[in-house]
DNA sequence: ATAAATGTGGGAAAAAGTGGGGAAATGTGG
DNA sequence: CCACATTTCCCCACTTTTTCCCACATTTAT
């Protein structure tokens, strides 16, 4: 399971390091192998280790391509989705149409969201930050049968 | 099971010291494993052994991330989540964005709740303590069933 | 009052992150 | 099918951050 954001840096090839906390784990999960993607809701990424991204796939599979809805998100997510593999040291190569889908630039985070990861450019991952605390403190927030479970 | 408040320092780089009477407790609990998130009500900080803390992800891990509420609960929580290891001298690093959302300077207080700790600034705690009581007294909080059965 | 234990600060070694040269691989056009 | 351009990959060197360790200060206990 993968946890917390990591502020790194998009070089001038494109690339970017993936902490060294995280390699081992990754390593077992997928040798390195990843896929990254858009994500539908935020301007920013997502990045799965092979294993985790070939169940999307296979639900996305199951969508009716008759349903133009279904079909539209095969679209989006299939199309974006980019095979990535962790070279030697440890730096994963990010495609230009992902970079610009979430605006990276030179400063980029990298969020660890369970069996995922999040890239965002970092100015963005902080208004998301900020806004969503503020969201959640002042109560406007629907809070859902799961979330009222969550006892922190 | 923790309780108790303690003032401790954060030194020049970033580090507190766990007092000596939790230490043995969390070595039995976590080998010195912790796991640090915002609090999404207060600006404090929670620190969890991690056993205690994989409980939470568990749940986090079963929300929707297409239900924006949710998926935005994992952002904040699981986001500003850091892995704290206790140092051979029984420090503990706080990274800059959590050091940041609970206002954290060099007064800080670690305050045990049963499974985890709360971390606060001095004055932010006092105050939270002090506001707290008043509202208790004056009657303006409203008592559940749960709190009624508290016999004091 | 002295000794032991805890808390605090900082130097120095180790590790991680960053940037870029150049080789290899891939793709393109003649 | 070959030559050229471009992209991708590997490696090394430099800088920054993190970690480890020791020494001093402060508190507690005997």
């Amino acid at each position: 399971m993968y946890r917390g954001t990591s502020a790194i840096t998009l070089d001038s090839k494109n690339r970017i390091t993936i902490p060294t906390k995280y390699r081992e784990e990754l390593f077992a999960d997928c040798q390195g192998k990843m896929v990254c993607t858009v994500d539908i809701q935020h301007p920013c990424l997502l990045l799965y280790p092979l294993p985790e991204w070939e169940e999307i796939e296979l639900k996305l599979c199951n969508l009716s391509s008759m349903n133009p809805q279904e079909r539209l998100f095969q679209q989006v997510i299939l199309g974006n989705a980019s095979d990535c593999e962790i070279d030697k040291s440890g730096r994963l190569l990010i495609n230009g149409p992902l970079r610009q889908h979430a605006g990276l630039e030179k400063n980029v985070m990298l969020v660890g969201q369970l069996k995922k990861f999040e890239i965002w450019q970092d100015l963005a991952w902080q208004a998301q930050m900020h806004q969503g605390l503020t969201k959640i403190q002042s109560g406007e927030i629907e809070l859902t049968e799961r979330l009222l479970d969550l006892s922190l």
